[in-house]
DNA sequence: ATGCACCCTGTAGCAACTATAGGGTCAAGT
DNA sequence: ACTTGACCCTATAGTTGCTACAGGGTGCAT
């Protein structure tokens, strides 16, 4: 599939693409005799995982590491256990803090349905953590 | 208290703090006779928040979007409406997409120690949405 | 054969920080 | 009293991760 093709299926711009491959994120595609890239399947898959992955607040480092878990078949246990572990407790924490925002706002939405402007606790839901200042 | 003390508390650098106030996001906090920066624990509350969300994956109009929803006490329901809604269907998605990843993450871990390696399909667990190219 | 929508490379600009330069403040030690 | 080190100040330049031109080629439909 050519560039804007795939660029559209996974809500990403043209110009983000090329740059993807600038940096090594996707291999340089096949080329048509008009030097148009054309993609297969697993640039799209590859292209989805990085932009959803991105939109999940995971810095193109982080990507790239979680990336190479895929990449490179024949890597050691501890090497890929590292990445996983790191990234699995920074999941966690994510999921958490996702969770607590979006029941606070579906407070702030329920009582709004029922008339009343409810006081919002919104920033309370992502209090401070860990070594707060007394 | 002082900057480097809210900034350490929070996980933010210095730098990124006083950026936060040369945008309107921070309040500039009172000063000290040596002009130091003295901030108070609504600061502290409101740093953590922006940080956090902007480590969700939210963008700093989001962030401030979603702030007026806890400043501006009274406004109309339809726009706390509008903003919530929005965010919340956001919310929804990165914690599905999330929880799938962390969930193949400790897939390969716990393939990893019982001595094999795994292969990832850590792509897979965010493949293409949507407007699929067939 | 001529639009029009798409592709190419290259470079410049924007968002959200991050680092550096050049200088002031303050508590601790000598 | 003074100096040394860790902190603070403003202002500005650099980095990351895109995003938007500029200037030109391709390809299909009218």
């Amino acid at each position: 599939m050519k560039i804007g093709e795939l660029a559209n299926a996974t809500g990403t711009k043209v110009e983000t693409v090329r740059y993807y491959e600038k940096i090594g994120l996707l291999t340089p595609p096949a080329r048509t005799l008009a030097n148009y890239r054309d993609y297969g399947s697993e640039h799209l898959a590859r292209l989805s995982f990085i932009r959803r992955a991105r939109d999940l607040g995971f810095t193109l480092e982080a990507v790239r590491e979680l990336l190479t878990l895929s990449d490179n078949k024949a890597q050691s246990c501890e090497a890929v256990d590292g990445i996983a572990r790191v990234h699995l407790t920074d999941i966690d924490r994510k999921v958490r803090d996702l969770k607590s925002l979006g029941l606070e706002l579906s407070r702030v939405l329920g009582s709004c349905s029922n008339g009343t402007v409810a006081e919002c606790k919104i920033i309370e839901t992502l209090a401070p953590r860990g070594k707060a200042f007394v």
